[in-house]
DNA sequence: CAGACTTCCGGAAACGTTTACACAAGGAGC
DNA sequence: GCTCCTTGTGTAAACGTTTCCGGAAGTCTG
């Protein structure tokens, strides 16, 4: 006894020098043979027997150290429940999936206090990059990602100064699509639930629900603001409701426009026939809804393709110039305003 | 030239010795400053600012190779598009957030390779620990939970001999509360959407489906099985009301049952008079559908909250004898079974 | 059989931190 | 003026890997 466990880490488990001890090698060939580079025939047989033996597992930080990379790489999103950041998700995974990488995803809650932190924290090595969606962009983020020691991808509206690569797209052109689809459908009553006025998003949809009601001569009186989930587009049509009778309703995106069908449909209207709705960012929820909810489509697969590119590129050669990439809405049309079921 | 960046980092960033160099200390003395512990005015006053000068970040992982702790905890699931799984993320997040660590989700897409590869992966040290919810459980699973070197809890069933923190529900007591609602409500024929057989939950609803309508007299002919998401739900629901006149459907979770909704509104069949329909998990999508559809709770939040503090107690203590949790089934009435709107 | 090449191996130096330990300086107590 | 304690500092050793480098042994060529 007093030399049992020598080679073993502060926690008793085996290592590297466990191993080639009991295989009667140096740490170097034991390193080697458990890359599978190198090694004699019974040198390697000895090693594999010998991890084998002891249950020899590799300490990833300590590798990650030596070698500074982890091969993780993380999401960032603000709220996971909305299944716009699952299909972004799913379309970064496949890109990092196939670089051989690993994705983790972080739910920050929108907290700006918590994003930051996240970035301090993981980017303080853990991951190899980090894409990050951000609805409120504060100087804190900005300096956060200009700081941060491994490359950062933002989806969403940036500064133009900022040199972070960065996928966009044009929400404002979305609310503007989805009221152009409403005017021509011959609805002239048109309100829009929105998310709050301190957001990127927020102020692009305004920016453009406004512009486009102006285009066609409509007045933009009929706006409601809550924040972006399913309850407040239910409590806020509720209120819209009570003070109004419009013919249309364009939500600032699906969770909204979920909970005001069924705002709508609680208080007896028919969808689409007494009011039209549209949300927007097209995800699965749209689909799962009945009547089916037309909703401007921004790409989300496609960015979160393009965001998980620039950030692999990015990570293979960290003096390339900041990207931005740019995609644009489309409408997809569907029952709940008069389109085909 | 030729000392500059003599301290740097391999990639150029400054590490402590660069600011050690800077401010004149010795990188002890720095890193006592930079984690606030000890050192005169003078020294922390140089140190401060030259890590600001400099743009210092720690590298977490050189502190975690040292401190054998992360500060981050994992959270793999098999399908984060299922509101359940946010659910209880939202809930192991709280607690894990209190403890001052960082939780990081990755989602698995229910391949076994995927989700052992993980096991190895994260595993390996990246983590502090992880909860796992896996709906198929394999050796492969149980030999990559024992072998973890960082502490696993389980949210599911799991064979009685495994020696590992585990969190369960009873989803074929589950299955059963729904029949025995449905059965006192006067329905007759019970069919049932189920996933997959090959699945831990799959077995354990189906047996709680079968018996409790043979404890009925009923006889469970109308079972159809598709996998746990939406679009099955909704397929299964078709081929059911292709071949039988179901007066009532129990779905084995809420994917399933707004699927199911979706099928038999889209076919004309009111909810509830003509059908009615039970769902299980009880996630938000139950109630966001119209009408909102009842739905067995297997206790998700709870589950998750029991799983992350089983998780950090055993981060504080890995001599504890390997616990074992149950969270008993309830049942939310809803507008889709009779209940009230 | 001499030399040139190849293959395999072990020692030791990294990777960037934290921290145990020793030591120096200064103040308080007698 | 001596000891004793406190406070601050620097040196160096960890943490567990990978990998550079030099040397030994074996293989091939002519």
């Amino acid at each position: 006894m007093g030399r049992k466990r020598l080679h073993d880490a502060a926690d008793g488990r085996p290592t590297v020098h466990t191993v080639a001890a009991r295989a009667g090698v140096s740490i170097a060939s034991a390193s080697r043979v458990l890359n599978g580079v190198g090694g004699s025939a019974e040198t390697v047989r000895r090693v594999r027997e010998a991890a084998a033996a002891v249950g020899y597992v590799p300490n990833a930080i300590a590798r990650s150290l030596q070698s500074q990379r982890t091969g993780l790489i993380a999401f960032a999103v603000e709220d996971i429940g909305n299944p716009v950041y699952v299909a972004m998700m799913r379309a970064i995974e496949a890109v990092v999936a196939e670089s051989g990488r690993q994705l983790l995803v972080h739910a920050t809650s929108g907290q700006v206090a918590s994003e930051t932190a996240l970035l301090r924290r993981l980017a303080h090595r853990y991951v190899d990059g980090m894409i990050i969606s951000p609805i409120r962009v504060t100087d804190s983020h900005i300096e956060a990602m200009t700081a941060s020691p491994v490359p950062v991808v933002v989806i969403g509206q940036l500064p133009d100064e900022v040199p972070v690569d960065n996928v966009r797209t044009d929400s404002r052109t979305g609310a503007a699509l989805a009221v152009d689809h409403l005017a021509a459908a011959g609805r002239t009553r048109i309100a829009f639930l929105n998310g709050p006025l301190d957001t990127v998003p927020g102020v692009a949809r305004d920016a453009g629900f406004r512009a486009a009601m102006a285009r066609h001569g409509m007045s933009a009186d009929m706006i409601e603001v809550g924040d972006f989930q399913y309850a407040a587009g239910r409590a806020a049509a509720e209120r819209l409701l009570a003070r109004a009778r419009p013919d249309a309703i364009v939500c600032a995106n699906d969770l909204i426009a979920v909970g005001a069908l069924h705002a709508l449909l609680v208080s007896g209207h028919r969808v689409p026939e007494d009011v039209a709705l549209v949300g927007m960012d097209d995800t699965e929820l749209a689909q799962m809804s009945y009547p089916q909810i037309s909703s401007v489509s921004l790409g989300s697969e496609i960015r979160g393709r393009l965001a998980a590119r620039l950030l692999l590129d990015r990570i293979g050669d960290a003096d390339l110039p900041p990207r931005r990439e740019q995609v644009p809405p489309s409408l997809v049309i569907r029952a709940s305003s008069g389109g085909v079921a």
